[in-house]
DNA sequence: TATGTCGTTTACGTAAACGTAAAGGTGTCT
DNA sequence: AGACACCTTTACGTTTACGTAAACGACATA
């Protein structure tokens, strides 16, 4: 429950430089405890480390997933502030859904290549005097 | 069939500046004719400008757009070439459907805390002196 | 003829996200 | 004591993906 982490086993854990993970807690993403000189990671760290990393393979600026964090840890704020974080998220949603037909077409695109391609390969296989350049049998 | 566009043309209508579309011209990914010395675009070349955008919002590089849409135009090669592709292409549906997990978990992370935001929201709504700070009635 | 609009090339500038030393502290084997 | 392994701060360097300005050409319109 109390378990920690040094910055190389984090680094080490996730692919990622200690510079890093240090450059993360230069823009406030992170705050590790210290022990003496040494930065001292709990498992709150290693849960934002991670969801800074989804952000970052999700194509978003660390400062918005910066923002996406803060949405998550929807803390408990006035009326105003309670709406205002609601429609964050209605934005943060609606741009992910967004990104989900993006990959939804860029997975049909690949699709259709791949099938010219086994087709092709098959062709070629079969009968592999079919290509636009005979193969040559050799000799 | 033959219809063409300017690049100003271009730039509205996908949101960019023209020194963008120069840019990836630049670097290859599109190869517009030219009309004295105004370049002029064709509908292949609009349907490769999507193809960036569409990778950019999808978080990968611009090289690596470059390389999926080499491997949508899957030209007809030899079959070691094809083979590579094939490899290529299960390679770049391996990443997408990761992105896609990504997302799908963003998007609970996302549910959850709209979840918690709406019932704080019904709290203070119906009773506001729920809240941690009592909002008074004005004076 | 002047004022726009739309395009061109060339080139330096910039923000984001780290990389890469340099120089040093702390602990622990051997 | 010496050699590692691991950590620290400070600071300049680098890549990617353009932004921005300068100076110009071509054409239409008032």
């Amino acid at each position: 429950m109390t378990e920690t982490f040094g910055i190389g086993e984090l680094a080490r854990e996730f692919g990622v430089t200690a510079r890093t993970i240090r450059f993360y807690e230069d823009l406030g993403m992170l705050t590790p405890l210290r022990e003496g000189q040494k930065r001292v990671y709990r498992t709150r760290d290693r849960v934002r480390l991670k969801l800074i990393l989804r952000g970052k393979r999700l194509g978003f600026s660390l400062a918005e997933t910066r923002e996406m964090i803060e949405l998550y840890d929807a803390p408990a704020g006035e009326v105003g502030q309670l709406r205002l974080f609601r429609d964050k998220i209605a934005a943060r949603r609606a741009e992910l859904d967004g990104k989900r037909r993006d990959i939804e077409a860029a997975l049909k695109d690949l699709g259709r290549a791949e099938e010219r391609c086994r087709a092709r390969l098959g062709e070629l296989e079969d009968r592999p005097e079919a290509g636009a350049e005979a193969p040559g049998l050799g000799g």
